[in-house]
DNA sequence: GCGAAATATGCGGGATCCCGCAAGACAATC
DNA sequence: GATTGTCTTGCGGGATCCCGCATATTTCGC
C-alpha cells in the first residue's frame, strides 16, 4: 500500500442510475480514491459503513428502506469524523433541519442538490473529503438560514411542538413529553398558529372559511415543506422509543 | 410522410439522468418513432402536449413544477384519447388512487415502476402506444386492488373525509362541501377512524398513551402513504377553488 | 443588583370534537 | 310486503381544544 493517495469512498443512493453517475463522478474528482463501494439503501449503507470503517461517504437522503438521516445519524454515532456529503434532489426545511440536528460538533460534511452541475459535484467531493471543507449549495444555505435566524423561521421549541401535534398527540400528551404543563403546552401552539398563519376566520357573518387549527397548522406545515415523510416517519420512531422507555 | 410508422413520443421526466434513459429506452423498443420530446416538467410538458397534439406520452408523477397527475389531467381533458405511460418511484396509494381516478374511459394507459427491468419498461411502451393496451406493473396492481376492493382497503366516501380532515377543514365545513349532517361527517368520521385503527387507549389507569384522533387519522394515512405531499397539493388546489366559487 | 421582556403556569369559559343511543330513508333480498 | 342492512340525521353529554386574563418564573441587558 503506497503510503500517498490511497483511499475508499462509500456511495449510498436508491437510483441505478443516479449511483452509476455518482460512481463516475467520484472517480473522475478523486484519482486518489482506489475503491468505491455502492449501497442501494440506508439499511446496506450503514452495514457497509460499520464493516469497511469508511471516512467518506455520499448518499441520498431520500431513501426507501431506511432513509439517509437515519443512517447518517448511526454511522456519525459510530465515528463522529465520517465525512459525509449528502446529495439530495430536494432542499425541504424538513430535510436540512434534519441534517442540521445531526451533524456532529466540528465534522466535516456537505449538503449538494442534484440538480447542481457535474462541477458543482465534484467541487464538492474534492472540499470535503480531501480538504475536509463543509461545503453546502447556496440554495439549501439560504433554507438554513431562513431557519436559524428566526425572522421568519421556526425555533427550535415551535418546530417540536410542531412534529407532536403532526403525530397526532393531545396537549396532554406533548405536556408531559416535554416536561410543560398543559398551559404551556397550549401557549406554544398558539405562538405555532400565528407563524404558520392559521387562525379561525369566524367571519361576519358567522360561518366563513374555517379551519381546525391544530389540523391546519399541520397541513401548511407539509405544504410548506417544514415537514415531509422521512420526518414524520424518524419522530414516530422517536414516539414509539420514548412511549416504550415510558 | 411515409404512410407507414411515423410517431411522436413526448417524455415528461423532472430528472436529467432518467429523461436521456427514457429516451433511450423509447428509441430502442419502438423504432416507427422518429420524434422524441422532453420536458423537465408538468407545465412545461402540458405546453408542449397541446403543442404537437401528442399523442403518445410517458412521464413521471413526482416533478416539482406541476405534478403528474394535474398534467394528465388536463392533458386527458383536451384529449382523451391519449396515451400516457406513467413511470414513477413509488406505488403510492396516493398516487394509485390519483391516477385511477383521471384515467378517461377506455384510454390506454400504463404504470410502470422506475425499478422496473428495461425489458418491462419496453415491452410497456410497446404494449400501450402500439397496441392500446393497458399495461400495470404487478405491485401497482396489487395496490390498486387493495384500495378498490375494500377488504382492507377505503371506500371513496372515507378516502373523501380523509383528505378534507387532511387539508385541516373542521366537521361544520366538511359538512357544507359533501353536502351532509354534521352527525353524518362525524359518523364517517368513526368509520375512518377504526379502518386507521385510530383509537384512544385510555389506559385502564387513566393516562396511557392518547391521541387526538383527527391529527393521527392524518398522520398514519401519512405513515401508510395513503395520502402524500402531492396528492395533499391538489386537494388545497381544489379546496381554494371551491373557496372561490362558493 | 434591577428593571424589562420573554416564557411558564393557573383559572375559566365558549367552541369543537368524540361518540352512544335511537329514529327515519333507501336499497337489496327473500 | 316484510326483513335485513347500510346510510343518514338528530339529541345530548363528556372530553378536548382554543384562548383571554392574571400571576409567577426565568432570561437578558445595563
Amino acid at each position: 500500500m503506497s503510503k500517498e493517495a490511497t483511499m475508499e469512498v462509500l456511495i449510498i443512493e436508491d437510483d441505478p442510475l443516479h449511483r452509476s453517475y455518482l460512481h463516475d463522478a467520484v472517480r473522475a474528482a478523486l484519482p486518489e480514491c482506489d475503491t468505491v463501494l455502492e449501497a442501494e439503501n440506508g439499511r446496506i449503507g450503514e452495514g457497509l459503513a460499520r464493516q469497511h470503517r469508511a471516512a467518506h461517504i455520499v448518499m441520498d437522503l431520500q431513501m426507501s428502506e431506511r432513509n439517509g438521516i437515519e443512517a447518517a445519524r448511526t454511522i456519525w454515532k459510530e465515528r463522529p469524523d465520517t465525512r459525509i456529503l449528502f446529495w439530495s434532489n430536494y432542499a425541504d426545511e424538513a430535510y436540512v433541519r434534519g441534517v442540521s440536528r445531526i451533524v456532529p460538533e466540528g465534522a466535516a460534511y456537505g449538503y449538494v442538490l442534484k440538480s447542481a452541475s457535474d462541477d458543482r459535484l465534484k467541487l464538492a467531493l474534492r472540499g470535503i473529503f480531501m480538504e475536509s471543507q463543509c461545503v453546502v449549495d447556496r440554495e439549501v444555505r439560504g433554507m438554513q438560514q431562513k431557519s436559524l435566524g428566526n425572522s421568519h423561521g421556526f425555533t427550535d421549541v415551535e418546530y417540536e411542538i410542531l412534529i407532536d401535534i403532526a403525530l397526532g398527540l393531545t396537549d396532554r400528551m406533548i405536556a408531559r413529553r416535554q416536561n410543560l404543563s398543559l398551559r404551556s403546552v397550549q401557549n406554544r401552539l398558539q405562538q405555532l398558529y400565528e407563524k404558520l398563519d392559521v387562525y379561525q376566520r369566524l367571519g361576519d357573518d358567522g360561518d366563513e372559511g374555517r379551519y381546525n387549527l391544530r389540523s391546519r397548522a399541520v397541513s401548511v406545515a407539509f405544504l410548506r415543506k417544514l415537514i415531509n415523510y422521512s420526518a414524520l416517519e424518524r419522530a414516530e420512531a422517536e414516539l414509539n422509543e420514548w412511549l416504550g422507555i415510558k
